[in-house]
This record gives structure tokens, C-alpha cells and sequence, in this order.
RNA sequence: GGGGUUGUAGUGUAGCCUGGUUUAACACGUCGCCCUGUCAAGGCGAAGAUCGCGGGUUCGAAUCCCGUCAACCCCGCCA
């Protein structure tokens, strides 16, 4: 072994042990004649002293930042004072005897400390001296561990790891695939997989009864700060269960991830309907951490003579309200702000109403009859402080832009009633009318099954967009983790989806055989999920960007900084794949 | 595809709105000298930027305008 010890694992125990450490160059501190390196590794940093009369000091003395190094010397307790009580390490120190330099650094673009700001060009240029920094490096144990614990669980709960082919064929269906041009099949393309939807059901059907996955998913699409080309799901599936099966397993992981990082965290989750959520809070991925309920007043104002009300009443629309309790009253900018937002996603304007000092305070004040304001005061109980939200549109619209509202509310309130706030959306519908394209589409994927008692909708017109489907998301603190669902099993009501998709006996063969073909040889029942674990990790790790937790994450236009990728390529290589050159 | 913000020594920022005392400032880092108990060490000194790139307006542009590239955020998109 190279060395003993590592820079992080030294104390008062080791006194008097002759060691050798291993490390980077932290920090070299020169007293003028006691010199003092701070040498670094994963587990931590230890303090070298070298004393004037030592053989290697001018070596010691002319080291520079992130040379590597080789220490011999003794561990010694630091004298009586110079403890350093912020440090694992700092109550010993390791006195040199020999010093050997592994290798030079050149002068880094930043230092690999954390009170220093880079960019996040810069950091993703330098990602290498980035993941030296306490950080980051930190993060990806984290991620690790937390991997680990998903594999331990699983395997715990009778899943199998199986993979899945990274080279597969381009699917028709939701986000735009990576194609691979193949060589040896002259203008045919291999497609990178979304997901691994198709396959995992196949191992299912192939009487693999629990599948799991740390599975890698790439998508063509814009990236965000929650979103790459590329992530990484823990992607399951199960046979023979129902929702609530699924839900029991991945609550239990969720605990023992939790758990793992000295979390507690409460199951089983809530159960959410997707009708409850969205007329709630106005969105399929409600932070419930807060209240802020959105009440329905279109009952109140149906006599108003306030004219924008009016006219959207008449026209059928509704009214919707917020009250942003227990935040303070908000002042005219910071509505003015918020109408900005709203009027920027779409929204024609903000009433607000407050109450001050006992007395309400509104846009729409002289519109407001003293029937009104009591009739709102049981509706949103409101009191000294708030600032009630009142929006109005159609039906549909209405949700978006009060969503919009609540999360700008929740914004300005930092006091959580919890820390973590899980629970299941559940029932999602299962075709949207897509009018541009004539045709049903599927909410979340072709694959999910009806709910059992809606069945018989499929066979009517008018029902089709009510249906209700197995299909259910996780959601943490406002963020979609994952979404899953039982699917269907049974060939005639996936092909009667299909149909309804738009697509023809001939596509659905074409497209979909291999899972119509494996449908009607015995498929069992079976259900499964995916969940982002680079959001969860995220999360945990309290940043709103996933880039964080990933080591070689792209930039938003999709470029490595460091790799320089994407890249030109030889015509060489163009002409192997039959592609021109543009 | 669209909108917004940003781009100034190695790093992070100020200056830009209101063009000229700017010889572009500050902090950290780097380099040199001093210093025997520091730990984001300290003291003294030095070097380092044609202000993302291209064009325009002007007597004069880091500063105003247009274009372009890149980063970040958002909409679209992401089953």
C-alpha cells in the first residue's frame, strides 16, 4: 500500500504511529522557519509540519497548489492551544519526515476551496477540480449512497437488476429520440431509449415477476434546470399487483433512503386525486408543505356589477381566490409584481383584497357590497395581515394561472409545516383530445391501463376524455419524482388505445409489435414506476438544480464544457455511416 | 422556436443607466521578500484586462445602437 492512512481518518489514537499519507496540496503555510501543509483527500485534510532542520524542507517550501504528495512522518498531539477544533483531524498533526512528489500542478483557475465563487461555466469547464471541492464531492457520495440503498431494498424485496438495450429502436410515442445511424444497416437508425418502458413490461411477460433498474434515459429535448439530456431513473416493474402495491414498495424505499441520511419520514403517503389537486391548488404536483387552498367564489360575485367578473361569469367562466395567510400584507409592488407574472404566463390581471389594521383594502373595493365581504370572509376566513388573490377566467385556464399564483405565494412564506411532503397524485385521465392533430393522445403513455370501473368508456364517444386511468406520480415538496401505472395487459384494450391514438392496424404492428406480439402470448397483470433519481438526490441535497448532482452534467444548450461535446466528426466516419455531409 | 438576465485580469465582482479625471477599481489567487504555531495565517512589494466577438453612432465607446456567440432562468417542448 501506498500509504497508511487517509488525510481524513488520524487522531488523538495515533499518537506516536510512524504514517505515510497520500494527497493534494490543500494549503502551504510558511512561518519562516516552521512550514506547515495542509494535505487533502476524499475523507478530509491533516496538517504536515516541517521543522527548519529537516532534509526535504526547501522540497517542502517550493511546493506548490495541488502538487501531489507522498508524506512520511510521525503522528504527535498539537501543542497545548493549536487545536483545531473544526477539523476531525485537527487535534493531531503529522510531523515530516520525508516528503516525495507524486506530481506538479500548474496554476489552477480556481481554488479548490468553498468560499470561493466560479461560475458554473467555469466549474463545468474545470468539473475535475470542481469535484475536488467539498461540495460537489460530497453530493456525489451522497448520490452513491443513495443508489446503494435503492439496490440493497429492491434486491431485499425480490426485484432482479436486468438491463435494458441503450441501442433500440426509435418509438413514435412523447419526447424526440437520439438516433444512432447504424453502419452495417445502410440508412436504418438505432434510437436511445426514454425509457425502458416496452422492455421492462416484456420482463413481465416474461415471467421475470419484479424488475428494477437504475436506467439511463435520453430525451432530444430543451434542457432545464431540472432537466438533461440524459437522466437516470430507478425504473421498476411488478406483476400481479394493483397501485397500492406499488405504492407499498416505493414507500418503503423512499423510507429507508430517508432513513439512510437520518431523515424521518411519514407513510404511507398521502392519496391525491388529480380532480382534488388540480381544483385545489391548481396543479398535478401541489407543494402540500403549505395551505393556500384556492377557493371557488364564482357563487359570491354571481350578481356583481363589476364588469370584468360579469362578463366572465356569463361566458360561463369562474372565479377562483387565494389567501396568502399568515405571510404579511402585501404591499403595491409586490402585487404589481406578481400581476406581472401572471399577466406574462397568460392571465389578464390580479383583484386583490387585503385587510389592515381591521379594515379590507381592495382593487375592486367599491364593487364590493357589505354582503360580499361577509359572504368572503367565511369563504377564505380572512384576517389581520392577509392578502387574499382573486383571478378569474375560463374553466380551464383558471387552474394555470392560480397554480401560478400559489407558487409565487409559497415563495414568500419560509415556514414549511414540514420538511418533506410526499404524496401520490392518482388517476390522472387517460386521453386529451389534441386538436392540431385530430386525434386522442395518450396524458402520460400509451401504455397505462383505464381504471377497471371506466372500462366501458372506451366504447363511447363522449366519455373518452373523462376516463380515468391507473396512472399515478409521486410528488415531493412540489416536484414530480415519478410517475408509474398499472398498464394494460390485456392486447384488445391496448390495440382499442392505439386506435384511438390515431394509429392503424398496420402502424400498431409496425410500431409496436414487439409488445402486441408478446401481449397475446400470457401477459400477466403487472405495474411499475419511474423515478428521477437525479431530482431525489436534488432535493435531498437542497438544490433546485440537478447539475449539481450529476458529475458531467451538459450545459442548456446541451454542450460538455470540458469534452467539448457535441463534436464535428470525419467525413471518414460520415461516409461509414452512409450520412452526407451538410 | 420565443422571451428575459448576464458576459470586464487566473477567479468573483464594481464601473455601464446619465459616453470624456479611467492611466478601468476592489477582493481572492499568482509571483518576490520578511516572519518558528498557523489553520480562509500575517506584513511589505510586484505582475496580470486592448472590457465575449463583429459592425455601427460619435471628435471620443467597457458605457449608446445592431448583429453574433456563450452561460443561466422561463415559455413552447419534455408520454
Amino acid at each position: 500500500m501506498m500509504r497508511t492512512h487517509t488525510c481524513g481518518e488520524l487522531s488523538d489514537k495515533n499518537v506516536g504511529e510512524k504514517v505515510t499519507l497520500c494527497g493534494w496540496l490543500d494549503s502551504k503555510r510558511n512561518h519562516g522557519g516552521v512550514l506547515f501543509l495542509i494535505l487533502r483527500d476524499l475523507y478530509g485534510i491533516t496538517q504536515v509540519v516541517v521543522e527548519p532542520k529537516n532534509n526535504f524542507f526547501s522540497v517542502a517550501e517550493n511546493l506548490r497548489s495541488e502538487y501531489v504528495v507522498k508524506v512520511d512522518g510521525e503522528v504527535r498531539k498539537r501543542p497545548e492551544g493549536n487545536e483545531n477544533r473544526n477539523l476531525p483531524t485537527g487535534g493531531i498533526e503529522v510531523l515530516m519526515d520525508k516528503i516525495e512528489i507524486l506530481n506538479t500542478s500548474e496554476e489552477l483557475p480556481f481554488a479548490i476551496a468553498e468560499y470561493i465563487n466560479v461560475s458554473e461555466e467555469t466549474r463545468l469547464k474545470y468539473r475535475y477540480l470542481d469535484i475536488r471541492r467539498e461540495t460537489l464531492k460530497k453530493n456525489l457520495v451522497i448520490r452513491s449512497n443513495i443508489a446503494q440503498v435503492v439496490r440493497n431494498y429492491l434486491v431485499k424485496n425480490k426485484f432482479y437488476e436486468i438491463e435494458t438495450p441503450i441501442l433500440t429502436k426509435s418509438t413514435p410515442e412523447g419526447a424526440r429520440d437520439f438516433l444512432v445511424p447504424s453502419r452495417i444497416n445502410p440508412g436504418k437508425f438505432y434510437a436511445l431509449p426514454q425509457s425502458p418502458q416496452m422492455f421492462k413490461q416484456i420482463l413481465m411477460i416474461s415471467g421475470m415477476d419484479r424488475y428494477f433498474q437504475l436506467a439511463r434515459n435520453f430525451r432530444d429535448e430543451d434542457l432545464r434546470s431540472d432537466r438533461q439530456l440524459e437522466h437516470t431513473q430507478i425504473d421498476m416493474e411488478m406483476s400481479f399487483v394493483d397501485e397500492k402495491d406499488v405504492a407499498v414498495v416505493v414507500e418503503g424505499m423512499m423510507k429507508e433512503i430517508f432513513s439512510s441520511i437520518g431523515e424521518t419520514i411519514e407513510t404511507p403517503f398521502i392519496d391525491m386525486e388529480y380532480d382534488e389537486a388540480m381544483e385545489k391548488y391548481g396543479t398535478d404536483k401541489p407543494d402540500i408543505r403549505f395551505g393556500y387552498e384556492i377557493k371557488d367564489i364564482t357563487e359570491i360575485f354571481k350578481n356583481t356589477d363589476f364588469k370584468i367578473f360579469r362578463q366572465i361569469i356569463d361566458s360561463g367562466g369562474v372565479i377562483k381566490a387565494i389567501n396568502a395567510k399568515n405571510v404579511h400584507n402585501y404591499s403595491r409592488s409586490e402585487i404589481d409584481k406578481l400581476t406581472e407574472t401572471l399577466k406574462l404566463n397568460g392571465a389578464k390581471g390580479l383583484v386583490w383584497l387585503k385587510m389592515k389594521d381591521g379594515k379590507i383594502e381592495s382593487s375592486i373595493i367599491k364593487f364590493l357590497k357589505d354582503d360580499d365581504i361577509k359572504n368572503l370572509n367565511e369563504k377564505l376566513n380572512i384576517t389581520d395581515g392577509d392578502t387574499v388573490f382573486i383571478a378569474s377566467d375560463n374553466r380551464k385556464d383558471i387552474l394555470k394561472y392560480i397554480g401560478i399564483l400559489r407558487n409565487e405565494i409559497i415563495k414568500n412564506d419560509k415556514n414549511p409545516s414540514k420538511k418533506w411532503a410526499f404524496l401520490w397524485i392518482r388517476h390522472f385521465p387517460l386521453l386529451e383530445w389534441k386538436a392540431d392533430e385530430n386525434r386522442y393522445d395518450a396524458t402520460h403513455n400509451p401504455f397505462t391501463a383505464p381504471m377497471p370501473e371506466e372500462l366501458y368508456k372506451l366504447d363511447i364517444k363522449e366519455e373518452l376524455e373523462n376516463i380515468k386511468s391507473c396512472q399515478y406520480d409521486l410528488v415531493l415538496n412540489g416536484v414530480e419524482l415519478g410517475s408509474g401505472s398499472v398498464r394494460n395487459h390485456r392486447k384488445e384494450i391496448q390495440e382499442k388505445i392505439f386506435r384511438l391514438m390515431g394509429y392503424d392496424d398496420r402502424q400498431i404492428q409496425e410500431k409496436f409489435s414487439m409488445i402486441m406480439n408478446a401481449l397475446s402470448y400470457g401477459a400477466p397483470p403487472h405495474g411499475g414506476i419511474g423515478i428521477g433519481l437525479d431530482r431525489l438526490v436534488a432535493i435531498i441535497c437542497g438544490y433546485e438544480s440537478i447539475r449539481e448532482v450529476i458529475a458531467f452534467p451538459k450545459t442548456t444548450s446541451g454542450l460538455c464544457p470540458m469534452t467539448d461535446a457535441p463534436s464535428a466528426v470525419d467525413e471518414k466516419q460520415l461516409k461509414e455511416l452512409h450520412i452526407k455531409d451538410i
